[in-house]
DNA sequence: ATGAAAGCGCTAACAT
DNA sequence: ATGTTAGCGCTTTCAT
C-alpha cells in the first residue's frame, strides 16, 4: 500500500480511500491509484484490515465428518448463508471426539471467528463459556450442546413417532427399534419417538424388540430378533447406517428408516424412510448465527425442523402371512 | 496482551514470551503470567500473530460441491493433513461455475492462505497468474488448471480402458458408452480410454453407441440405442451421476461404471465399478501443497492416481442372448 | 532475565 | 480533496 502510494505520488489513506471506495477522492487521482494498484499487482491484506476493525467476516463450522452426505449438505447450506453474508469459513472435522472438537473450536476462537456453528461431539461444552462471554456467537447444530446458546434440531421424536406410525398403520403390532448407542442424543430422542407411537397405539413395549448399540451390530441383533419365539413384522431403523447395516446383512422386511439415503428409491423394495433437512439445518444455524452476529440479543432459541415421511414400498408391506395374525398378541 | 502485562506485573515482551514458550523466563515470572492469563481468561489473537509472522498457517480448498460425496470425501482428507501441518482450512464450493472460482480463491488469496487445493471450474485460470508470483502455493485436484502448477489426477482413460476392457473380456463386442459434456476435462479423458480399449480388441468404433451430455438426458439415450437396429450388450457410464440416470431409468444392462458409490453393492445385480480414490487425491494434492509451502521448488509435478475395478455383477454379465450372437459383426 | 521501541498492513480520527 | 498520526495485537530487534 505505501508502494502503491509512493508510485501514485499520493499518501497512503489515498490509497486506502480508493480500495474501499471512500468518498473524497477526485477522479483523476483515483485514476492514477488504480494504475498503480494494477501496475504493482496490489491486492489488500484483508487480515490486517480485519485486524484494524475489528471483526473477521469469518466463521468456523465444526461438524462430525466433512466427508458424510448429511453433514457436509448441512456445510453446504452453511457456506451459502456465509457468503450472503460476505463471510468465508472455516470447516473441520469433529470426528465424533470431543477433544478434536475442543481443539478445532479453540483454534477457530484464536483466529478471532465471528461466530461458530457446531455439531457437538461431546455432552460437555464448558470450555465454550469463556469464548462466548468473550463475544463469540455460537449455534448448535443437530443436537444440543448443553449451553444456553441457540439450538437448530431436527423432530427427532415426532419423525420417529410418525415412521413407526406408518407401519402401525399397515397392521403390524411387532415392530423393532433397530438404534445407535442412546448416549447419543438423536438416538434416545428417536427411541423415545417410538415408545411413544407403540403406547399410544396401545402397544407395550417388548424390551426384546429394541436394539441399541453400534451400527455394525445391527444386522446380528435382527437376525436374533426374527429367530427368537416372538419375532418382529416390522422394523424401524434409527439412522442410515443402521439401516445400510441391516440391507447389508441381507434383510428385506418391511421397514422404515430414519434418514433419507442416497438410492433409497432403486433398492427393491424401495425404502421408506423419514427425511431430515439436513440443508434446512445448516441454512437455519446459520441464519441464526448471522443474527447474533449482527448484534441479536435476546434468550437462546431452540427450533425444531420437521421430518418428511417418503413412502417407497418397504414400509407398505403388510405383516408377511403367520407371522402376527388376528389373534396374536 | 497489555492487561496481562500489567497485571502480572512485567512488560509485553514478557507475556509474549511465556505464551511462545521461549526460553529466558523464571519459572516464578512464568507462573505470574499464567496466573494472570488464567485469571483474566487472555487468549492469544492469532491474526495478529500471523500478520506480524507473514505467515498464515491456513489453506484455502475450493471444490465443485462440498455436499458432493466424492469432493466432501476428498475435502476430509486434505483436511487432516492441513491439521498434521498446523493449519486450518478455508472451504468454498465454485458450483461448476468459473467466476464463483475466481471470486473464491481471490477471497482466499486476500486472506493470505498460504496455500490453495483446486478442483478446477473452468479452463482459464489465468487471474491466478498473479497470486502464484506473489508466493502463493497452488495445487489443482481432479482436472488440470491449464497453469504450470502441480496436478493430482485420476487415471481416468486408463481407468475406462480397464473397465471397457472387462466388459470386452465377457464376449461383448457393442459396448455404449454415456458419458458427461466431452468439453468436461474427466469426460474426454474416459471417452478416450473406452476408444482405446475398442481399438486394441480389433473392433471399429461405432458413433451412434456413444452419447455424450448432461446426466439427466443418459437415460432417454440409453432407449434410444436399445430401441435402435444394432443395439449395444452392454454399458460404460462415464460417471456417477449418469450411472444413477440410467438405473433411474429403469435400465439394468450389463454394466461397468466409472466412479464408485453408495450402496452400489446392494442393488441388483451389485454394480461393477471403477473406483477412484477421493481420500488419495485429496491427500497426496495437500502433500504436494504443503511441500510447496515449506519452500520446495522444481517444475511442476503431474500425478495420477490408479483407479481399482470392482466386479459386483453387472459388468460380468454375458451378452444377452440373441443380441451379439457368433457370427454377429 | 527482562524490557523498550519499531513495525506487520491496514483503518479511524482528526488535521489541513 | 488530501495528508498525518495513532493504534488494532502481536513479534522482532536491540537494549539493559
Amino acid at each position: 500500500m505505501k508502494d502503491v502510494a509512493t508510485a501514485a505520488g499520493v499518501a497512503l489513506k489515498t490509497v486506502s480511500r480508493v480500495v474501499n471506495e471512500e468518498p473524497g477522492v477526485t477522479p483523476a487521482t483515483a485514476r492514477r491509484v488504480l494504475a498503480a494498484i494494477e501496475r504493482l499487482g496490489y491486492r489488500r491484506n484483508e487480515s490486517a484490515r480485519l485486524l484494524r476493525r475489528g471483526r473477521t467476516a469469518t466463521i468456523g463450522l465444526v461438524i462430525e465428518d466433512v466427508g458424510d452426505p448429511f453433514y457436509s449438505g448441512m456445510g453446504r447450506a452453511v457456506e451459502q448463508v456465509a457468503l450472503a453474508h460476505g463471510s468465508l469459513m472455516f470447516s473441520g472435522s469433529s470426528g465424533e471426539d470431543p477433544r478434536r472438537e475442543r481443539d478445532l473450536v479453540l483454534a477457530f476462537c484464536a483466529r478471532r471467528v465471528d461466530g461458530l456453528v457446531i455439531v457437538p461431539a461431546g455432552p460437555d461444552h464448558g470450555y465454550l463459556r469463556p469464548e462466548l462471554d468473550a463475544g463469540v456467537a455460537a449455534v448448535f447444530a443437530d443436537r444440543p450442546g448443553g449451553l444456553d446458546a441457540d439450538t437448530v434440531l431436527c423432530a427427532n421424536s415426532a419423525g420417529a413417532y410418525a415412521g413407526v406410525a406408518h407401519l402401525l398403520r399397515r397392521g403390524h403390532r411387532r415392530v423393532a427399534f433397530l438404534g445407535d448407542d442412546p448416549a447419543i442424543f438423536t438416538a434416545a430422542e428417536r427411541l423415545a419417538g417410538y415408545r411413544r407411537a407403540l403406547a399410544d397405539a396401545g402397544l407395550g413395549a417388548d424390551p426384546s424388540l429394541v436394539a441399541m448399540g453400534p451400527p455394525e451390530r445391527a444386522g446380528a441383533a435382527l437376525s436374533a430378533m426374527l429367530a427368537g419365539g416372538d419375532p418382529p413384522t416390522a422394523v424401524f431403523t434409527g439412522n442410515s447406517r443402521i439401516t445400510v447395516a441391516v440391507l447389508r446383512a441381507g434383510h428385506r422386511p418391511p421397514l422404515v428408516a430414519f434418514d433419507d439415503f442416497e438410492l433409497a428409491d432403486l433398492l427393491v423394495p424401495g425404502v421408506t424412510v423419514v427425511a431430515q433437512d439436513p440443508m434446512g439445518l445448516g441454512r437455519t444455524a446459520a441464519e441464526l448465527l448471522f443474527e447474533r452476529i449482527a448484534g441479536g440479543r435476546g434468550p437462546a432459541r431452540r427450533i425444531e425442523l420437521p421430518t418428511r415421511l417418503v413412502p417407497r414400498g418397504s414400509g407398505e408391506l403388510p405383516p408377511a402371512p403367520g407371522t402376527a395374525g388376528p389373534g396374536h398378541r
